[in-house]
DNA sequence: TTGCATTTCCTACGTCTGTAGGAAATAAAT
DNA sequence: ATTTATTTCCTACAGACGTAGGAAATGCAA
């Protein structure tokens, strides 16, 4: 049974540094090389840029590092989790103005944005969140 | 059946936008006053600030307006449903990596997110989807 | 037609974000 | 102990965003 996190709410994370949490709560604990090395091809990002990304978010707490050698050893502060229902909830907010899922769902239902096998998708999951 | 949305991508609303274009998809067309008037009270902005969203969602295609007397009466020039799925997909592809509802879904239930009424709200939703 | 009150138009400014460069520090090699 | 290669630290800068002020225009009243 995951926490409720009452903890202090997750810093906010921008487009860019979701893209290094998402590697980095994949492999943590991992070097700034080895962030670099995972994004590399992927994304068009001079090594610099994820230096800096890295700093922003050590320096907000979503990430802290340990020194090993000459190198920073990164590793997330913050679950996934977390940090997805915050951002979660705020889009929400933000376009639908209330908190709740239902709406959104609706909205995609509406623009018929979803096939049938993820309708099947959806619902399986909510079966089980039932039976949880 | 609404259709299918294969013209021109939403131009990008921002947070503040957001709240403006939400008064205005209900009530529109109003007048730059009728915005500000109904704003009053929930958002602490003064009125430039409303007239600085106005211009700018005119300017990015969000709105149109029609000169009557000395007043500006605006009119949404996209529809809610189309701007929330591409907010919704943005949304989906910078926090889970994928422009499908599932993993949301499911960071919902596994952070316990949804109560027993919400849920059956969701599948209520779905069911219909696949009646439709 | 001349003021006047109201609206709109243009400008501003600090912060955040994406994107990165150069300087400084430090471990490793010789 | 020096040199050198690598890492980190600090700085930068343009564009977007939140927030708004002052100037200019334009209907309306007298």
């Amino acid at each position: 049974m995951r926490k409720k996190s009452s903890a202090p709410p997750p810093p906010a994370i921008t487009e860019a540094e979701w893209i290094v949490m998402r590697v980095l709560w994949e492999k943590a604990p991992m070097t700034a090389n080895a962030v670099v090395a995972a994004l590399a091809g992927r994304m068009e990002w001079k090594p610099k840029t994820i230096h800096t990304l890295l700093r922003r978010l050590t320096d907000k707490g979503a990430l802290a590092y340990e020194k090993v050698g000459r190198e920073f050893v990164f590793t997330p502060q913050v679950r996934a989790g977390d940090c997805q229902m915050a951002e979660g909830r705020s889009f929400l907010d933000r376009v639908f103005g209330e908190p709740r899922l239902a709406p959104m769902l609706a909205a995609f239902v509406e623009q018929e944005a979803l096939s049938a096998g993820e309708i099947q998708e959806l619902k399986r999951i909510l079966d089980e969140a039932v039976r949880a």
